[in-house]
DNA sequence: ACCTTGACCACAA
DNA sequence: CTTGTGGCCAAGG
């Protein structure tokens, strides 16, 4: 449900995805704010249905992490790119994190 | 017009 | 670090 596929949301969302170039990365929120709108959630949903045709591992959460399901598939994603990556403490349940500090992008750049 | 669902975000304890 | 709470937006029922 959500979202229709023709909606200019989804082809805007996708849009900016598809312009993030390798090794570089952009949050949910940094998506929709790009857009105009806070919709975060939006840009998430977006991502869940049509972000198969999409590099949707470049789209990740504000804290640094990629979707709580997919960050093996990520991973490989990130290494193939050299993305800066953070390797996390043995103490944490998060295998790794993204640098979002040097790795984060903006439309235009 | 109201409620539910989400690959979310920020803050507080 | 973990939880909880509230807020955000778009579309379906």
């Amino acid at each position: 449900m959500a979202l229709s596929p023709e909606s200019e949301f989804v082809a805007h969302v996708l849009d900016i995805v598809d312009a993030i170039p390798p090794g570089r990365v952009m949050t949910y929120g940094d998506i929709a704010a790009t857009l105009g709108s806070r919709g975060a959630r939006v840009v998430g949903q977006v991502m869940a249905r049509y972000g198969s045709d999409v590099p949707w591992w470049r789209v990740i959460r504000a804290g640094g992490h990629p979707p709580v399901c997919h960050e093996n598939r990520a991973l490989e994603h990130y290494r193939a790119e050299g993305t800066p990556l953070v390797p996390a403490s043995v103490a944490t349940t998060d295998a790794y994190r993204v640098d979002y500090a040097s790795a984060r992008w903006s439309p235009g750049e």
